[in-house]
DNA sequence: ACCATGAACTTTATCCATAAAAAACAACTT
DNA sequence: AAGTTGTTTTTTATGGATAAAGTTCATGGT
C-alpha cells in the first residue's frame, strides 16, 4: 500500500503553524493552504479533518479556527513522514559507505528488498536511478555490479567537475556588470564572511553554503548536463560526510578561505587570477575527499 | 509474465548457425554453447530441446548431430525476441520524435502503459532510465514533465560533447608511441577510406564507425562520467537519425572526410591543428543536428 | 462571475504474484 | 579430477491490485 507520508508530512507542518502562532483565529481557506503547503486540496482536506477530529481546531458553520493547545504527541514520528523510496535511498547509501561492501560485490535486488524490507519493485527503480552516478552497472537477467567508491571513482569525478567548474567560472566572470548575479555573489561572500566569524558554533552551515556558491556560477550560464553533473556531486557530499566527520570544522574553515579568494577573483574578471582560485580550491576539494576515502577504507564498520 | 525472449532469440541464433553451417555433425556441450551465446544453460537446454522437438537436431544416447535443414518458418518472429523493455523504448522513442508532442507537455505513466500495451511499472523504470537524457523531469506524485527534444537540448549537448572531446583528443595525441590505440586509429582510418569508396551503396555504415571512431578517443583516457555522456550522445543520434534520413548520404560523406583529417591531425600530435580538426568536425555535426530539428518540427506529423 | 466546499474520478506509489532465466547443487562419465 | 547432463533453488522481468494523492467536476454562496 502507498504510503501516506505526504499526509503525515503536511500535517506536523500544520501543526508546527499552529503552534508557531503562524496561524491564528480563523484558519485560511482550503486553497490557500494547498498553495502554502505544496500539496493537493485533497490531502489538505485530510489534515483539516484530523484537526478536527483531534479539536486541534475547530469548525462552525462553515469557518474554522484554532482550537486547542498543539502538544508534542500530536506529532506523528519523523519516520512516518518520508515516503519509502526515501528510505530506501537512505538505507542504501548506509550499506554502501559503512558497510564492507567491496568494489566488484554484486547486487541482489530481492536480497537487499528482503534486508530493507521493500518491495523488490523499490529496490530496482532506486538502482536505476542511482546507476547514474557511476557506483553501479546493470547487467541484464543476471543483477547490479558494485563498482565502489574508490579512489577512480573520486579521480574521475573531479576530472570533469574542474572542467565544468572553470567553464561555469570564466563564463560567469564574463557576465555584464548589470546582471543580478554580481549582488547575489556579494550576498554570498558576506555570509561566507558572517560564517567564518562563528566557525567554532555554527561550522556545520558551511555545506550549505557551498552549495548555494556552486550553484550560483552554474546559474550564469545553465546546462542541464552541468547542472545534472553538479547533483551527483552533492549527492556524494552529502551521503560521504553524513558518515565521515573527521576535521569537520577544520576543513570547512580552510573551504570558506578558499571560497572567499574565489569570490575575490570572480570580482576581478581576471581571467587567470580566476582559474587558479578556482583551480586551488577544487583541489583541496579533492584532496579532502581523497584523504577520507583512505581513513574510510580502513576505518572498522563493525563499530 | 516475463517474456521468453530471451530463449527465442538464442533459439534464433542457433538456427541460423544451423543453417549457415557453422555448427555441423556432432554439436558442441551445453557449456561451450552457453558461453558462445552468452545466455545461461537453463536458456541453452531450452533451445536444444525445442530443435529436438522440430527434429532440427538429433539426440541419440547423448550425443546431438544436425537434423533436417533449417526452414524460414522455424524462426521466431522479430517482435518476439526483444524485451518488454526494449519495445517501450522504441515505442516511447517514437512517440517523442515522430509525434507532435510539444515541450512542456506531462506525460501519463497510466496513458503511455495503455498506448504501449505493458504495466505501468515498465513504463516507470524506463522513465527513470531515460530522465538522465535531460528531456525529462520527475515531479513526485505528479507525474513527468517533457521538455522537449528543443534546440537548447541540442546546444547544451553539444557544448559538454565539446569539452569532452578536445580533452580525449588531446590526451590520445598525446599517448606513447608504442601504444596499441594507434594501430587501431590506423585501422580505422582504412575502414573510413574504404567506406568512402564505396559511399554510394555503403552510407548507412557510417554511423557504427563513427561510434567506434568516437569511442576510440576516450579509451585513451577512460573516464565512466564521460563514457555515460557518450551513451546518451549515441542514443539521441540512433534514434533521432533513425525517423530523420534526410540527406543522409551526403552529410555521412562530409562526415568521414572530417574524420579523415581529424586522424590525421591526432597521428600529427600537433596540438592546434588536432584542435582546429575536432572542433571542426563537432561544429559540423551540430549543424547538422540543427538543420534536421528544423526539419523535423516543420515536418507533417500526421503522414 | 468568482471563490469555497463537497464528491467523483484519475494517477501515482507501493506491494504481491509468477513465468522465464540464471545459478547452484547433484549425480554420472570418461 | 574435470567436464557432462539432470534437477532444484534463487533471482529477474513483468503484470496486476489497491490505498493515497492529485485533478476534475458539481453545487452553492456571495
Amino acid at each position: 500500500m502507498r504510503t501516506d507520508t505526504v499526509y503525515k508530512k503536511a500535517f506536523n507542518r500544520v501543526a508546527s503553524m499552529l503552534r508557531d502562532g503562524q496561524l491564528t483565529g480563523e484558519l485560511p481557506s482550503e486553497n490557500e493552504l494547498r498553495r502554502k503547503m505544496g500539496v493537493s486540496r485533497t490531502t489538505v482536506r485530510k489534515v483539516l479533518g484530523e484537526l478536527v477530529h483531534r479539536e486541534l481546531i475547530a469548525e462552525r458553520s462553515g469557518v474554522r479556527t484554532t482550537g486547542r493547545a498543539v502538544e508534542d504527541s500530536d506529532y506523528y514520528p519523523d519516520a512516518e513522514t518520508t515516503s519509502r523510496a526515501k528510505h530506501v535511498e537512505q538505507q542504501f547509501m548506509e550499506w554502501m559507505l559503512r558497510g564492507d561492501t567491496r568494489p566488484g560485490t554484486s547486487i541482489n535486488e530481492l536480497e537487499l528488498a528482503r534486508q530493507f524490507g521493500v518491495a523488490t519493485n523499490g529496490i530496482r527503480e532506486f538502482l536505476i536511478r542511482f546507476s547514474r552516478f557511476g557506483l553501479l552497472e546493470k547487467r541484464p537477467n543476471t543483477g547490479w555490479l558494485f563498482k565502489g567508491f574508490t579512489e577512480d571513482f573520486a579521480l574521475e569525478l573531479f576530472e570533469i567537475r574542474v572542467m565544468f567548474e572553470l567553464r561555469s567560472a570564466h563564463l560567469f566572470s564574463r557576465q555584464p556588470d548589470m546582471s543580478p548575479l554580481w549582488e547575489k555573489l556579494a550576498a554570498l561572500k558576506v555570509a561566507h564572511t558572517e560564517l567564518l566569524k562563528q566557525i567554532e558554533s555554527r561550522f556545520h552551515d558551511f555545506s550549505s553554503l557551498d552549495n548555494r556558491f556552486h550553484r550560483l556560477i552554474n546559474e550564469a550560464s545553465p546546462n542541464r548536463f552541468i547542472d545534472d553533473f553538479y547533483d551527483i556531486i552533492s549527492f556524494v557530499f552529502h551521503y560521504h560526510y553524513q558518515w565521515n566527520k573527521h576535521d569537520e570544522k577544520q576543513r570547512n574553515q580552510a573551504a570558506i578561505l578558499e571560497h572567499l579568494a574565489y569570490i575575490d577573483a570572480l570580482e576581478s574578471r581576471d581571467s587567470e587570477r580566476l582559474e587558479r582560485a578556482c583551480r586551488a580550491h577544487l583541489a583541496s576539494a579533492r584532496e579532502t575527499l581523497m584523504r577520507s576515502l583512505i581513513v574510510f577504507d580502513g576505518m572498522d564498520t563493525n563499530a
